[in-house]
DNA sequence: ATTATCTATAGATCTATAGATAATGC
DNA sequence: ATTATCTATAGATCTATAGATAATGC
């Protein structure tokens, strides 16, 4: 119980602080219901806070929501390392297998990323634009990269690499999205772990199984 | 040219409707924005009409929402047909095979139905609720079904039915979702033909090699 | 007389800002 | 003196409703 105290900072720790609050509030909200319905009274009110303090801290509502892309796209940096030292060993296939589950993981501890893109991907707007041009243009040209590798490589069928980078984007990012969802339907929390092992590899077996090249019929 | 009349409806055809409008305003609207930041207002703007026509015509704002949904799932019915004839007499890989393609091919002419269940499938609410138990369950239902017993013929591998079911539902739900995003990214309109049919053609390459049988190798 | 429209508005938001106040640091 | 908070509020929404008005049908 500290008192409702006033004036420059004592000595919290980085999660009590009061800009950390409000971001974590923000991230949960924005992560739910999108950009607009979000009020800065709510995320104050989830950060025990004023209206007033997301303007102190962050200068206006647009700004409180870059800084949640950019909080959730430094965490998302390390949690899935996209230039990592071990994968550069892999052959580009196993890179590619790697790299799937990774994603997948990724997107499965924290989910509250591709929500954000989910709701802002159906409509033209500034803060889309802003995100496109700042962290997607980067992360499909990376897919589409390790994809071509493999196609090179004679590793996987050469499919057309934009259609390979769109089928495991969707695969590895819609159903976390949407776990709520999928609760509503099949009354079933898929982000118990059970569910998240048994659903990555699932994917891994038929994305990679899909993707074998040809087999050369060896008995004619 | 007609006069912006009022009284009792003067012949008109059905899409002149000024019901009708609104229903097509809201839509579009709904889809691009989800419920909250769409006002009565902008629907009526969009239609041709003032704000109060939205509350004479619909009642209130909960309820031309659920009209939309109502009509997109009338829509969608006509383009997937769910119990169709011509399904019946396939062997259960075929009908898969048929209705994954007819799935993608339907959300890619209309993704609004879809951009709709990104916007509310991030958090519950009574929307919700009522979309999932008045529809989605009988649809997650249907793939689940249809998988089950192309399983039981061993005519695909034995994985479990939800992952599948997720498997196939986001790989044709998510891009044509997200093309506004997709084109922001790569600078392409993927709802033109030539992408939409090599997509379809990708995922169809993709999901039923990745869902064949382990081969039993002969040659040993 | 009925129907479909419009104008006007009450009451409830919501963002952004101004100004007061309390705690800390110098 | 500086910093972080709060209270209060202006101005701009937004939903829902009341009431006026014009066109049509009887």
């Amino acid at each position: 119980m500290t008192t409702p105290a006033r004036g420059p900072m004592r000595g919290k720790t980085e999660a009590q602080e009061p800009r950390e609050k409000l971001l974590a509030a923000a991230i949960d909200l924005f992560s739910a219901y999108g950009y607009e319905p979000v009020s800065t009274g709510q995320i104050a009110a989830a950060a025990g806070l004023t209206q007033s303090m997301v303007h102190y801290h962050f200068g206006k509502k647009s700004r409180i929501w870059r800084a949640v892309i950019e909080r959730l796209m430094y965490e998302r940096g390390l949690a899935f390392p996209i230039a990592d030292a071990d994968l550069r060993d892999l052959d580009p296939l196993s890179r590619l297998k790697v790299i799937i589950r990774r994603f997948f993981a990724a997107n499965a501890v924290d989910p509250n990323l591709n929500r954000i893109l989910m709701h802002e991907g159906t409509a033209r707007s500034a803060r889309l634009r802003w995100l496109a041009r700042r962290y997607m243009v980067a992360g499909y040209r990376f897919f589409d990269q390790a994809i071509d590798e493999a196609i090179e490589a004679g590793m996987i069928r050469p499919l057309p690499t934009a259609d390979v980078t769109k089928i495991i984007v969707s695969v590895c990012a819609m159903t976390s999205s949407l776990s709520v969802l999928i609760d509503e339907i099949y009354n079933v929390d898929i982000t118990r772990k059970e569910f998240l092992i048994s659903h990555g590899d699932s994917i891994i077996e038929v994305i990679l199984k899909g993707l074998e090249p040809q087999q050369i019929d060896q008995s004619n």
